[in-house]
DNA sequence: TATTTGTATTTTGTATACAAAATACATTTT
DNA sequence: AAAATGTATTTTGTATACAAAATACAAATA
């Protein structure tokens, strides 16, 4: 009956899907048991996973009464941004000051097809915007910062609101951005980053 | 024989420890059985501690092959610098932009026992200077902030050099800080939380 | 002697059993 | 009817058992 090939990665990730497809719906309480037999495990391989979601924000564990899929707030999601506009900022910043060739031109091909298109597919962008932001704190090489960073991220997936604001308004921003990364402008780099994740924190205010 | 209070807390503080003191040294392998029995506790809970320590950095788990204290190398220490650069100044800018009056007194009391003193002692110091900089994140009431920060925290304890410069040194820049706070100076704040981090950390290179 | 192979031991990953706490729900009391 | 109480059920936290992988180490081979 044992199966042996850690169980751990695959529980991990058919719990946090099912949490982000809301399969699991903000603030249920996660019946351990309920969910190992649903998955086919037992608790022990679950709680781990559970323990992971914890740390990455998704799920809240209050002792002796149970785990629960954190709802979020939007006080917790403008904090989000804000977290996000100091560390995408200071990532822009270090790519300007390592002039990194490479990397420009990885963050270039995010973009690439979009140049000179008239109507920006939606979805193409909203796949494209995620990898440019996350590329954008992988290529500075520095792993805490990465680790760090994971955080937010899932925040914008939980909150499934896609983009806050159209792509030719972003995508303008987004060159912006790489263009001071690619001139080694670090002051530049960082102040068109965190301008960048602000407009859209500024939005969530207003809504 | 069950003793029942959730082990969680007091496995998690004393695995701890005895990675902060040395006990548990880096790069050695975490032996569950072991420490559990060490410990009085059975496997589970010390998992629990153990996944939650792996979250904060100080463990790093290979699958099929153990729990390993973590070790820090000098780029690792450098990067984790760079992050509180970026964190520590949004916290003082923040701050800054709140006026706060009561959170400016309280960042002021971890200094106000050094003001005028010829001979400041180091471990006192040492403590007030952690208090600060743990309490500069508090006080923004910005929860993702606080739980991301966290990691960096954690880093300079386990590298236990203490403080890398000299009290007379960092004191003028603390006072600077809150000062910018204090006049609502949201740039200036944000700039000499930063520029004090940083001064810190160009010490590192040339070590 | 250095390298490989095979076997015994250790240790992890998972499942499961069970006590204590939490919850649900019916019954009694006000 | 609303609140309080008591009992049954569920669910968590912990300990433990066991298979499979990893490791250690001895013997065999080149």
């Amino acid at each position: 009956m044992i199966e042996y090939q850690n169980l751990n990665e695959p529980v991990y990730i058919k719990v946090k899907q099912m949490i982000l497809n809301g399969e699991l719906k903000q603030g249920e309480k996660i019946v351990q048991e309920k969910i190992a037999d649903l998955l086919g495990v037992s608790r022990t391989p679950l709680m781990r996973a559970l323990l992971a979601l914890e740390n990455e924000y998704l799920v809240e564990s209050i002792p002796r009464r149970g785990m629960f899929v954190r709802s979020i707030g939007e006080k917790e999601l403008f904090d989000i941004y804000v977290c996000r506009e100091a560390l995408e900022g200071m990532a822009a910043r270090l790519l300007a000051t390592s002039k990194d060739t490479e990397a420009v031109l990885k963050l270039k091909q995010c973009f690439d097809s979009f140049t000179g298109v008239d109507e920006i597919d939606i979805d193409t962008y909203t796949r494209a915007d995620e990898r440019f932001h996350s590329i954008l704190i992988k290529l500075t090489g520095n792993t805490p910062l990465d680790k760090i960073y994971f955080f937010g991220n899932i925040h914008d997936k939980v909150i499934k609101r896609g983009l806050l604001r159209k792509p030719e308004e972003t995508l303008e921003e987004h060159i912006k951005i790489i263009g001071a990364i690619e001139k080694g402008e670090p002051e530049l780099a960082e102040k068109y980053a965190r301008e960048h994740i602000k407009n859209s924190r500024i939005l969530l205010l207003n809504q």
